[in-house]
RNA sequence: GGUUCCGUGGUGUAGUGGUUAUCACGCCUGCCUGUCACGCAGGAGAUCGCGGGUUCAAGUCCCGUCGGAACCGCCA
């Protein structure tokens, strides 16, 4: 006899004897007949325990998630449970086994379980007996199997690469790893596997990928941990179409398998600026339209102070239309959507709610003609309501971009299962970072910018655009690449450009400038967000929920208490000394 | 680094500066032969996160601290 999975059983299977494991979900005791809810990874079956059962004692000394063997007939039930998967049947013991106790549960293993967040990660593998958290794992599990089926079948190789890495302190945090054989030095943790899978191509392997864990020591999202997975592809011998395409075929392979979904073919593209211009994003959710409207036209020869100064300053002034909802949103929602729009350091949030004619907070000082105008290039209808914002490009845009996802959620305008994909294309090379008071590089500094922008990598850096593409689902950024430079003189145009000196570069990358010299292969690649990925796919918005074991906010651990404090012995050994 | 919210039996909660700290689930004991959110009767269970302050009096107000969540910055 082989033990079966619970849900593997049916009708079809009255009559046979079975041999069940499992936990005990709940016991029913009616004083004279037992009935104990078995639960396994695939499901729960009911399995009856009659007074003149041999086990009928044994039974009642079974309480919540003890661990059980049992062995019984499948019967159909007397009374079905049209609720249950395998309601039809259930099993008569014939023998009970108790595995294991278990002493009382913090919370119960139920889907409508009432425990908290950092009670179930306290206790996270009582979590994952339940569902909520075990089926994402199910389905994360898929995941990986699609890609490495996917990529093996397209002649690619898996490959590790290190995770005892050099630091490299351009872009995120590193994690270091203190070295006890080299006493001062360190080892940092990869934020990617970057700079191996481009020598993979010097290496000529021309096909890589990788199920590849990552580490970031920046602070946390409800999307974002320090400890992460890609699925990380490089490939030698192509141009940004190749890459879109293979990796277009992944992700329709992954929810056809996942969610049997066939998605667009192919995906459609949006430019960096447009995404911007009209999303306030470069990860647009296109679930719903909600254009951003650049309405600047209007009030060229305003009399309103504010929008005078604002276009005076070479601001904009935008528009987001919320269609049908000016009865929807008093005084007060209003205010608190200005309140919303301040964390993103945008202002005045002006409103007008159309309803035969126009109204609202800004109505006095528009001539009947701008309010004609307006009325025309936003294409009112009845009941529409307008938000409007000016001021700094980036930063309004930014603040609308965030308004109309917040707007679309409240409004329930995402309907539950649409998936909505495309890519971001022609990205600006540089970003100009205040901080640092240097342009820096939007992707990484191996990104091959344009063929027709590589004259200006010295001279327009706000006008150099890149061979960089990233992959949006649902507004969250799913996958990112690009083409590599792979000539050494473009990569030393782009050091200096993002001024660099010899010392850094040879000191930060060294190893990889000297590699590129050996007959580098064009190249290019493209890593996903595994959580992400399966966050979308399962339709969660927390991707502490698609790890296993994953972090708080402050990146540690409420089941193990990482990080901790360690002998001073260890310390000694490394020669580290801590400073408070 | 910043902003906002939260912390009360095992779990989730209620709680006008003055009660024996509310309720539900869970747990324990007893009864119950078709339940499946089983039912019925009874019972135990709280350092109100921690420290300080205000007050005749603090779960409640104030300050600090620790922990959790969301967001901004950050995340090449």
């Amino acid at each position: 006899m082989k033990k079966k999975f619970n849900n593997s059983l049916n009708i079809n299977n009255v009559g046979e004897i079975v041999e069940l494991y499992g936990w005990v979900q709940k016991v029913r005791n009616l004083g004279g007949l037992i009935f104990i809810d078995l639960r396994d990874r695939s499901g729960i079956i009911q399995i009856i325990v009659k007074p003149e059962n041999k086990f009928y004692e044994k039974s009642l000394e079974l309480k919540n998630e003890y661990v059980i063997k049992v062995i019984g007939e499948v019967v159909e039930r007397e009374s079905k449970n049209k609720n249950m998967e395998t309601g039809e049947i259930e099993v008569e013991l014939h023998e009970l086994e108790i595995l294991n106790t278990s002493i009382d549960i913090p919370f119960s293993i139920t889907d409508d379980t009432t425990a908290l967040e950092d009670t179930r990660l306290k206790y996270r593998y009582l979590d994952i007996r339940r569902n909520e958290i075990k089926n994402k794992l199910i389905c994360r599990s898929k995941v990986t199997k699609a890609v490495r089926d996917y990529f093996i079948n397209n002649d690619f190789l898996e490959i590790e690469t290190p995770i005892l890495c050099k630091s490299t302190p351009e872009g995120a945090r590193d994690y270091l790893v203190p070295s006890r054989i080299s006493k001062g030095k360190f080892y940092a943790l990869p934020q990617s596997p970057q700079l191996f899978k481009q020598l993979l191509m010097v290496g000529g392997i021309e096909r890589y990928f990788q199920i590849a864990k990552c580490f970031r020591d920046e602070d946390l999202r409800s999307d974002r941990q320090p400890e992460f997975t890609q699925i990380d592809m490089e490939m030698s011998f192509v141009n940004e179409e190749d890459i879109m395409n293979i990796n277009e075929g992944l992700i329709a392979h992954v929810f056809k398998e996942i969610k049997n979904i066939d998605i667009p073919n192919p995906i459609p593209k949006m430019k960096y600026d447009d995404a911007i211009k009209y999303y306030g994003s470069d990860k647009p959710d296109l679930r719903f339209d909600m254009k951003i409207n650049d309405i600047t036209n209007i009030f060229q020869n305003t009399e309103f102070q504010i929008f005078q100064n604002i276009i005076k300053n070479k601001g904009i002034i935008n528009a987001l239309v919320v269609k049908n909802s000016s009865d929807k949103y008093s005084r007060k929602d209003l205010e608190k959507l200005n309140e919303f729009i301040k964390t993103y350091d945008a202002n005045n949030l002006f409103y007008l709610k159309y309803n035969n004619e126009l109204s609202g907070s800004i109505i006095k000082v528009m001539t009947s003609e701008e309010q004609n105008d307006l009325i025309k290039q936003l294409k009112l209808e009845e009941n529409d309501l307008v938000l409007i914002v000016g001021g700094p490009y980036t930063i309004t845009k930014h603040a609308l971009g965030a308004l109309r996802c917040k707007l679309a959620k409240d409004l329930n305008l995402i309907k539950k299962g649409d998936y909505a994909f495309t890519w971001i294309i022609d990205f600006p090379s540089f970003e100009y970072s205040e901080e640092e008071q240097r342009y820096v590089a939007c992707h990484h500094p191996f990104t091959a910018p344009k063929d027709e922008d590589i004259d200006k990598l010295l001279t327009d850096k706000g006008n150099c655009y890149s061979k960089a593409y990233d992959l949006v689902i649902n507004g969250y950024e799913i996958g990112g690449g690009s083409i590599r430079i792979h000539d050494n003189n473009i990569q030393n145009k782009m050091f200096q450009a993002l001024e660099l000196t010899e010392e850094d570069i040879k000191e930060k990358f060294g190893f990889f400038v000297e590699g590129l010299k050996y007959g580098t292969p064009p190249h290019g690649g493209l890593a996903f967000g595994l959580e992400r990925l399966v966050m979308v796919l399962t339709e969660t918005e927390n991707v502490r929920d698609t790890i296993a074991f994953p972090k708080t906010a402050s990146a540690s651990c409420l089941m193990s208490e990482a990080p901790n404090v360690v002998d001073i012995n260890q310390l000694k050994e490394l020669g580290i000394s801590v400073n408070k």
